[in-house]
DNA sequence: CTGTTAGCGCTTTCAA
DNA sequence: TTGAAAGCGCTAACAG
């Protein structure tokens, strides 16, 4: 159906001129005649003429274009970093590509596929709850193809990541429930496949031991991020004969899921139980009260991915030594640990 | 730095047959060796042969791709929105590019450019609270691609659109109110380049009318959707020496900006002044009270958006005639009209 | 069943 | 300053 779309040999002949005059005058060439080029501006622009970047792309071995994939973004987390890795990608003249793999690993194979089927420069990515196999990103990067993994990272694969200091924030994050008072503090946890998992339970952990205080196993629970989950393990808790007194989520939607349930046994927060979560999403501002918890430099992890893909994409693989940039985090207290806090 | 990717020439050199064969075997053509296409088959999978979409794309003049728009996406609201579409359009073969554009008229311009660019098969678009000229979208569909609008649809462009019945969903909420006591209805608007706005706007006019209650003026709001002016239209409302006694808003995320406000005046959500949003964000059921509000079919959205692109590609431009699908809306009735309610 | 050829739209030597 | 020619990776007639 497609009219035939406007190319430079349409206006090469319109203007008698051979089409590497016209290639020349787009591109501003220095050895140009200006009244040539004035011409084939004017009726490119007159024409509409858009250049296929497919064709330009296939030519130059380089589409200007570097893929994202995420693992979900019906939360805002995930669009921000999006938002900031755009920012700066395309400053520097890129696309950027944003595939989800709604926290399925075999999505994420295909995402990373359909990347290298359109020759994406190079792909940051945050891998799902579930990827333990990292072959496809192992693959990208033997094809000398950038890959900067930020958030949820694979620490196998010698390539450039953004990650935040998950033991510190949650380190602070449970020491401040130690330091208001609370005794026994449970702790929703992720998979252990995660990373961040991993070094925010860490965090928990060393917390209490610097204040002396047990480490309960059954107080330790690690699951797999689905809601529904979350709200029979924080029934579960809540049940147990001798039932926490503080909750550290390891991320807000786990923290508020808990919320709900605790709200709808009849307990209060903080009084009763207190939650803490981590990400500082906007909806743990708006729940009652509002969530304790960790922020994280959204805008800033995306842009600081940009920056590792744009620092090596011009330089021999050889050459790149993987970088890992610590993003710092920051506590915010609202009501759900502390009373009468906003 | 990029090693040679790996193509059908290396395939056909190494087994000395020629790209055609190699072509025909990794397609299935029935005219072909089952000796040569097992061959092909296995040195492709062992050199990780991946196609290069965009050699493909160039020669066939078909990327099998298409372009989304989408002016925002920390809301959940788009990214529901994309899943249905990219459910159905990934089921058909074709990769979604997703572009958001902000808010900005700028970027969505530069977002349709660059998707023209990678010459995508098509675009499915939501414009920006700003666009008022829709020449770009006029230009694609004069170069003969596709264009289907969702949601924030522009009228006057010959397009198939899909849109929920905003009318009926405006209509239901304020009827709600009035049948459950309110008489001074105000209503926080949308910018009037919108559709969506006026039809709201007009859904609440008529349940008004129909209820033989007075249209004020000075109850009604349009404003440009920018979250801090929310605030303040809000405290200008509560101020007035007649205040309302319920606020109808575009949507979610301006009435849960409202309720912030109102409960920051100390007033009771619903006794003093009731709340209705549109949208159905899951913030509305996390924020207390619960907001009642609009619940639209998201993910229909995204899959009827994606059928329309389907049902007119592979069609002469001609032959086509656009059409509209209006999907219904639901009211979901919580405790910010009515106490007690969850 | 397979190879040869042309061409998709573009950039880039190399000559003129 | 410009044109001719080659080639990026692939598909699709057209012969054989």
């Amino acid at each position: 159906m497609k009219r035939h779309q406007v190319t430079i040999i349409d206006i090469a002949k319109e203007l008698n001129i051979s089409k590497s005059t016209v290639s020349r005058a787009l591109h501003g060439h220095q050895d140009i005649n200006e009244q040539t080029k004035k011409k084939v501006l004017e009726l490119a622009s007159r024409l509409d003429y858009q250049p296929n970047l497919l064709a330009t792309s296939l030519v130059m071995s380089k589409s200007y274009t570097v893929g994202m994939v995420v693992p979900e973004f019906l939360t805002p987390f995930f669009p921000s970093v999006i938002m900031g890795a755009q920012e700066v990608m395309s400053k520097a003249g890129y696309n950027v590509m944003i595939c989800q793999s709604n926290e399925s690993y075999e999505m994420e194979v295909a995402n990373t596929k359909a990347l290298l089927a359109s020759r994406v420069d190079g792909i940051l990515a945050s891998v799902t709850r579930e990827t333990r196999n990292f072959d496809h990103f192992q693959a990208l990067h033997r094809k000398g193809i950038p890959v900067v993994f930020f958030n949820r990272v694979c620490e196998e694969l010698e390539v450039s990541k953004v990650i935040v200091d998950d033991y510190e924030g949650a380190f602070m994050a449970v020491e401040h429930l130690i330091t208001t008072g609370r005794k026994r503090i449970a702790h929703l946890a992720g998979p252990d496949s995660l990373i961040i998992s991993r070094r925010r339970l860490k965090g928990y952990i060393d917390a209490l031991q610097k204040h002396i205080l047990p480490v309960e196993e059954d107080l330790i629970i690690q699951y797999d991020l689905t809601p529904e989950k979350a709200t029979i393990y924080v029934k579960h808790l809540l049940d147990l004969p001798n039932p926490p007194d503080a909750l550290f989520a390891i991320n807000d939607p786990t923290a508020i899921a808990a919320m709900l349930v605790i709200k709808d046994k009849g307990l209060r927060i903080p009084q009763d139980i207190a939650v803490v979560g981590f990400s500082n999403d906007p909806a743990s501002a708006l729940i009652e009260p509002g969530l304790t918890t960790v922020a994280q430099p959204v805008f800033d992890i995306g842009r600081e991915a940009a920056y590792l893909f744009l620092e090596q994409v011009d330089i021999d693989l050889e050459e790149y030594k993987p970088q890992t940039k610590v993003l710092q985090t920051k506590l915010i207290v609202r009501g759900s640990s502390i009373p009468h806090a906003v």
